[in-house]
DNA sequence: TTATATGCAAACAATTTGCATCCTG
DNA sequence: CAGGATGCAAATTGTTTGCATATAA
């Protein structure tokens, strides 16, 4: 498969450990931390380590397979790199993460481009406040 | 000065060690970590302990002087929380950090509000690239 | 004069590294 | 079978906490 020759053509190895985590960030799309995805894999392979784990993490990002999200202030989470970039939506108040895809953004990079001679490969946006739940909770 | 009343509206006392590293903060525009801010205050403050430091970045923040920046994977960087919202294009290359405003966001927040009922209170948009020197280094 | 802040040291949590062993290519 | 990958334990790094003492209000 198309993994398969990504990492091969970085000269890595394809392990089930690999394969274990990276079916494991498809599977949960994303937003898993990494001690998340070491208990998942765990629960399949126990003897994996959590060493592994964050070296088959730092893999991964280098090859273009997940992204990094801020989404916390202590930790970092992962998820599938998709085509199509996306944005994040944080509730402060319940946790929950909306997906969003943004015309905005698009034209944000060309902007730069234009008006810095930036080359843009990647973009964190993510927003925070409060989903409508939540607010409505917060009012009474 | 206005400083001083929001720390007191919140119960906190004014000391010499938070002052120095607001204007630490100040006088630097941002982009510091807590232990760069460490270093620059132990000059004027040789006895300042690390963990004021921290403590002091946490009531700042809660009080909303200043903000918190995931400009790097592994830790924070604080600036001074200004009035006008802006976004921070981050070169791969050299690090340096461009401060840019960007329409587009706002009406990012106005098309969220709207569709997912959602209330912004704050973002992160932060945008990683090569700036034009990096570019030409890379070509050669 | 009393609650809040500080400094110091020790604790923590997330991540990284060293090294012997294992296993993919 | 050789070099990359793993598991384990130990080290590192950024940040937090406990506690006695100092200090702002």
């Amino acid at each position: 498969m198309d993994v398969e020759r990504i990492l091969r053509a970085r000269g890595r190895r394809i392990t089930p450990q690999r394969r274990l985590i990276l079916s494991i960030i498809q599977e949960h799309e994303g937003h898993l931390s990494a001690d998340e995805i070491y208990h998942l894999a765990r629960e399949k392979r126990p003897r994996l380590s959590l060493s592994t784990v964050y070296r088959t993490l730092d893999i991964l990002r280098e090859s273009g397979l997940i992204s990094e999200l801020h989404l916390d202030r202590d930790l970092l989470r992962y998820e599938i790199q998709r085509d199509e970039e996306h944005q994040h939506l944080v509730c402060l108040g319940c946790g929950r993460v909306i997906e969003f895809k943004c015309a905005h953004c698009t034209r944000m990079h060309q902007d730069l481009a234009l008006q810095y001679g930036f080359k843009i490969t990647g973009s964190r946006v993510e927003l925070l406040g409060y989903c409508a739940e939540c607010q409505q909770k917060q009012a009474e």
